[in-house]
DNA sequence: ATTGACCGATTGTCCGACAATATGTCAATA
DNA sequence: TATTGACATATTGTCGGACAATCGGTCAAT
């Protein structure tokens, strides 16, 4: 190699991913703030010395984002992004990286006993009825497969919701996506209605008395009986999970 | 209300998010496999219908989510979400949430230990070589407040690291993000170098052992560590971190 | 109070154009 | 032979202008 002079790659960031970023900015920074409106395409456009396509361009980036989204269809307004939008790009990130049932199991071995604890502590007089209502409804539904997957995932979502932890519902977004459903095929191959309901009845009653030990030892013991299920029905715990 | 018909409201997706996710669907079902090239943004306009304005603009819905990239500045091609770019929009997602302190902390404990005790089934010879040569510049550090903090930070990744478990690395991705650089604070204040060293070394030794309960154990009390220094240094356990 | 007609503003989409840059070929040269 | 230079080609980034569809508001007619 002649060592002459090693000058520094110049990054040139295309005028699109520049706008982009000054807006992000603007908005993380607070200068605006969440339902504000902006300008109109053809002004930011003019702010930026930029034409209208190359400004759109820099919208959509932040437009998957969440970041902003659209008023009523025409004025683009600040928006916060909603935990589902973001969940999704991850979980779509996750089915690209293979990541296999163990891998998703394993944080779901961590996060929801976590979240069973912690809505013992948080969860509103109101969400403790409604997460009873739910138990009444897969107790019913104990041996309709279908109806009983859909109070499983809910189930797990209002404990989940009832910790007002935004931080655990975001981090726990892609077992929503990827893991539950997936559990579905277990429910149909093994029928463990039964075994199920027991469980939420004691994650909940836990819950009611507000005691979060006893809360998170059931949630851990019916995560359990998941990775048993998925063994036992010989779905591949060690398959990538399919979307 | 007069009962007329009740009809579904229809939903105009716009041209550019419906060609995103056409392109998207090829991606995450494996007709596109990461690598491959796609046609030129005419070619694909053609093929679509669509103009190549409207094209780009579906290419920057895709690009945002890491799913496409470049290939020398000029090609586009398929890529594979990198953890990172997934997890700077789950954080600014969480700033503009305002997520505090508290919730952070409360994720970090469910998925530190966790990973420590993953760590120590997983972890390669060369994974646990790295984490004791990072351990050494630690202690090395000790007094360091930048230094240390580095030091601090890399450690929690190589653990997550060594666990060879994606779901978790993206799930812990935010607290890389926000978490861990606003422990820079705490260090600052109190000089806890001794302590996080010993903490440390405590984790590293188990891993080293493999042995999962006391590697958990200890990333344990090192979690309780950062509390109790957040609340100490006065830094507002309650309060939404900064970015 | 509802309906209908109208207008301006704004977005979604299209078309055509050009400069800058990367790729490939081929000849000239040391 | 390996490097350089010259040239043509392909592709992206950006531009400017254009138009239909639709939303918001106003105002008159019913």
């Amino acid at each position: 190699m002649s060592r002459a002079q090693n000058f520094a790659k110049l990054d040139h960031q295309p005028a699109y991913r520049v706008v982009s970023e000054k807006i992000r900015h603007a908005i993380t920074s607070g200068e605006l703030a969440t339902g504000d409106l902006l300008p109109t395409e053809t002004e930011l456009a003019e702010q930026f010395g930029v034409t209208r396509s190359t400004l759109r361009e820099a919208i959509r980036l932040l437009e998957h984002g969440g970041l902003i989204g659209r008023a009523d269809r025409k004025r683009l307004v600040v928006t916060l992004p909603q935990t589902d939008q973001i969940g999704r790009s991850v979980s779509s990130a996750m089915l690209m990286h293979k990541v296999t049932f163990r891998e998703l199991w394993e944080v779901a071995m961590g996060l929801e006993p976590l979240a069973a604890r912690l809505a013992c502590a948080n969860a509103s007089d109101q969400e403790k009825r409604e997460l009873r209502a739910n138990w009444q409804r897969s107790r019913e539904a104990v041996d309709d497969h279908q109806a009983l997957l859909e109070c499983e995932l809910e189930f797990h979502n209002r404990v989940a919701a009832a910790t007002h932890n935004h931080a655990l519902l975001q981090a726990r977004a892609p077992l929503n996506d990827l893991f539950y459903p997936a559990w579905g095929a277990v429910i149909r191959a093994l029928s463990p209605g039964e075994r199920i309901v027991v469980a939420h009845r004691h994650v909940l009653e836990a819950i009611e008395s507000n005691n979060p030990d006893q809360a998170g030892l059931w949630m851990q013991k019916h995560m359990e009986d998941f990775r048993r299920g998925i063994e036992i029905a010989e779905l591949g715990f060690e398959q990538p999970v399919t979307g």
